[in-house]
DNA sequence: GGATATCGTTAGCACAGCTAACGATCCTCA
DNA sequence: TGAGGATCGTTAGCTGTGCTAACGATATCC
């Protein structure tokens, strides 16, 4: 097998697995009552401060009318405010509430809880080797968006 | 850090990974013209041969509704063909069509190249790293089916 | 043969993604 | 300084995915 036949095989079986594991864990999403595009959009405003919309839809690789309705949900949740800037009134900034930070880590928890649970149950070793591959994952996914 | 802390860490960033990789994918899929479910169902029904709609709906975790409409997509667009069950009436095969399989190598091809590419990037033994971790990902994916 | 179960579809809802178009605001520069 | 162009966020309208509830057709069980 050749290295080239090897990263279209590797290739696709990460895509494959990719699928197959946010198809497990959207259940566990649907029970925080938020969806995961606003859960991942509600990550980013607590990790990332307070930002405008445009920076957030970039963030989330969606165009600014897509972002508007799913900031639209969040504020309906209070989970989000937005606020005007007073240097540029064209800007609205997106701050997470109070509510919104709990929110999230109650959610973050019990969504990622299900992975762990799976994750435990490998070996010292091989858990040792997975975190090695989602490095690696990770830098490949960076390397994508170049 | 505990064993127990690693994998809730492990878990969250194999999480925000498999997020970020399939968003990059989705925009290869768009170029085939097929959204990712379609393209995920037309992949069961290449692969997994002829099959009823319900035996579809249980592989791709969704319900019968949300499949009967996936595949009346994939007819219109001449890419799958529904045939009754003669010994059980209530039935509704489905299976590929020439056109439907063609698609789906040229469409899987053009959404796995760009990961491929990102994939070659690595030196050869991180390739072999990120396979032994793709391994171990597609066990703990499956053992959260159970 | 009549009750019950199963299969796929239809209807109707919520949400996410897009483009096009628009008003408000800011910036440039003549 | 003030007119023209650029930028930001929103609205409107389309497609597609996901769900539940309800229904007709068919099969099965007693």
């Amino acid at each position: 097998m050749t290295k080239g036949q090897d990263a279209e095989t590797l290739a696709d079986q990460l895509h494959s697995a990719a699928i197959h594991l946010l198809r497990q864990l959207r259940k566990e999403d649907d029970a925080s009552g938020l969806s995961a595009p606003r859960l991942s959009a509600l990550s980013v405003v607590v990790f990332g401060g307070p930002l405008t919309l445009g920076e957030l839809a970039r963030a989330e690789q969606v165009k600014p009318p897509t972002m508007t309705r799913i900031v639209t949900g969040l504020e309906k949740e209070g989970l989000v405010k937005r606020k005007g800037d007073q240097r540029d009134r064209r800007l609205t900034r997106i701050e997470a509430t109070p509510k919104g930070r709990k929110i999230l880590f109650a959610g973050r928890a019990r969504r990622v809880e299900k992975l762990a649970i799976a994750v435990r149950r490998l070996e010292k070793k091989e858990v040792a080797e997975l975190r090695r591959g989602v490095q690696l994952l990770r830098d490949v996914v960076a390397s994508m968006r170049g």
